[in-house]
DNA sequence: TATATTTTCGTGTACGCACACGAAATTAAT
DNA sequence: ATTAATTTCGTGTGCGTACACGAAAATATA
């Protein structure tokens, strides 16, 4: 392994200059400069990063702002699991970890946890811009402030985020529409269920929903599609009733999906109806939902592996913050289909 | 963050009595070792990894042992390109990694290479053992040396390897059925086409089929599955006319399944015999399995993520070695459904 | 008590790099 | 040519740890 000082030897200049053109410091003349260029290039040589982080005391210090854990949605769960994994691998390295929670249904609690995670000075931000209005509302503070930020899971257009992090909706509604038609029998209909008691993902759900009618379109399946939509979920009991009477109204309707991951709620009404030749597919492996996938109720999900997304995430920051490495502006996470079959082997 | 410095002052010994204890040297008296142990506990403290890192020269070389690429069969490019990426992580922490390759249709080269492997004197091997007998017979050379072993892709039972990554094989192939299932119309029969050119992976492949008949055997769907068997792959002609009379003497075939990685061959065949009506459904995503995905032909690939297998592969083996971890015995590769929709997203 | 032996510990150097300080070389000003 | 200003570069120290070497202290042997 080959190090600064070989290249000094081999450019006859000492590991101070070398040093400065690694670093882009000034005081050396072009010639050296391109000199010890060609040298780097030729011993193919990288810093160590182990040896450049103990002699810089530099820290870093990474902020999150994601929602935090309820138990009737502990999808979020996964992210900060990734998250946790990458800081594990990271956290000698010089970085902290600075987690700032909101909930999910409160945009004030969104904006001051924001306020508060600017206030912490962080070298860079990961964010689940849920909100949509507030995020560019506040995006300007840390913009001001040249505090580089990616976003995860939700994408919010037209911004300077380092990165986007997430799935293609479209393309996993597409996909949803493919599987929930191998699912059902000839001439079945459908039933779109969309529970928004949350604001959140509006768009992401939307193009969840115009890929899955998309589907039925293109392959020209004439299929019924309808649409429920609910604001509330606490009291079940009007919404099991509502079920229940659009079920009997529309007796052909043979697949209910979901594009959330309410699948559970869902399923656990259709459970209580007795209505076993109705096939559920939807999103995310939360627990609840993997619970009815493998007692048959529900059919399949689709996963966009959150764990992955906060891992990545944050290692991004760090490649970002330590080696300037710019990543790319989108990274679109796996569209991972989940059956009973398949669902211990993630 | 305290130090060894700060231990040692407040200990009043030196720094290296402080790493007597720390490293479990000989050397120091039981009195001042439960002395530093006490104040190790106060100060929370806990080595610096990156120093300590940087200051043990120590150097680990792992060798690989996995069968050379050939443009048939490009499969092994992805083990690969995981090893190369953890590779890449860990390559500043004293790590060296020396690739051995072999004619995966030829035992001898596999022998040859395993005794050049040796030689290597590695801190620890990472095998894919498709040679089950020839494995079996060398593994002795390892034992004697004390080198760790873990095998990825081809499970070989009864042996002292550290770990084993790869596929629950039998589960794959009954999601295989599963899907064959969905996507073939009611009362077709189903064939099922072993290409076994390469002896490899046997066991696996036989237990791929066995999972995919018995989904329909525990689902009570009784639908006619035949079997064919080509020993050689080279003479595409034969192969097409032996398919082409199979398929007209049995019209009622609507399904191939290829439990191997050689679905593109297939899909090739049944293009030029211009069936388009027969679904097919095999594993592996080689860039020629997908391609035949893509357009149509082939309607489902299962993945195992050998990318993944390679680094994980890597990152345990670094694991054992530098902070003593015992890795699972098994660790389980995803079952990943690999679809026309999402074949980009992965 | 004097000497040998063993146990216990302190010191010094190295790992590869970052960065400050100041010296040498070059160029400009007089 | 002399001095000043500027550019270019070399040296030294420290980051926290590992480890070899040898010294001091404790204990054993005579």
């Amino acid at each position: 392994m080959k190090s600064i000082k070989d290249i000094a030897l081999k450019a006859n200049v000492s590991i101070g200059t070398v040093d400065r053109v690694l670093h882009n410091r000034p005081g050396v003349s072009e010639r050296t400069k391109k000199k010890i260029l060609k040298i780097i290039e030729d011993y193919n040589y990288t810093v160590n990063p182990v040896a450049s982080i103990l002699a810089s005391k530099k820290t870093y210090t990474i902020a999150t702002l994601l929602p935090e854990n309820i138990s009737s949605d502990e999808f979020w769960e996964s992210p900060k699991q990734g998250i946790a994994n990458a800081i594990e691998e990271i956290k000698n390295l010089g970085f902290l970890i600075n987690n700032f929670h909101f909930d999910q249904f409160s945009s004030n609690t969104y904006i001051d946890a924001f306020h508060k995670m600017i206030d912490s000075k962080p070298s860079a931000v990961l964010i689940a811009p849920i909100f949509n209005k507030e995020t560019r509302d506040l995006i300007g503070l840390l913009e001001n402030q040249n505090i580089p930020y990616v976003f995860i899971n939700t994408e919010t257009e037209g911004l300077n985020n380092l990165s986007f992090i997430g799935q293609d909706s479209f393309k996993s509604g597409l996909l949803a529409g493919k599987l929930m038609n191998w699912v059902l029998p000839k001439k079945a209909e459908i039933l779109i269920i969309e529970i928004r008691k949350d604001i959140s993902n509006y768009t992401s759900i939307n193009n969840r929903i115009n890929g899955f009618r998309d589907f039925f379109k293109t392959s020209k399946k004439s299929i019924a599609i309808h649409n429920l939509h609910f604001d509330h979920v606490e009291n079940s009991e009007t919404l099991k009733n509502q079920l229940d009477n659009y079920l009997s109204k529309y007796p052909n309707i043979k697949g209910i999906f979901v594009p959330s991951s309410k699948v559970s709620t869902v399923a656990k009404i259709v459970e209580s109806l007795d209505k076993k030749d109705i096939e559920i597919g939807g999103f995310d492996t939360t627990n609840d939902n993997i619970k009815y996938l493998k007692n048959g109720t529900v059919d399949f999900l689709i996963s966009q592996n959150p764990v992955q997304q906060g891992y990545d995430g944050i290692k991004l920051l760090f490649n970002f913050l330590t080696h300037q490495i710019k990543p790319e502006k989108h990274y679109f996470s796996p569209i991972e289909i989940v059956l009973k079959e398949n669902v211990d082997f993630l």
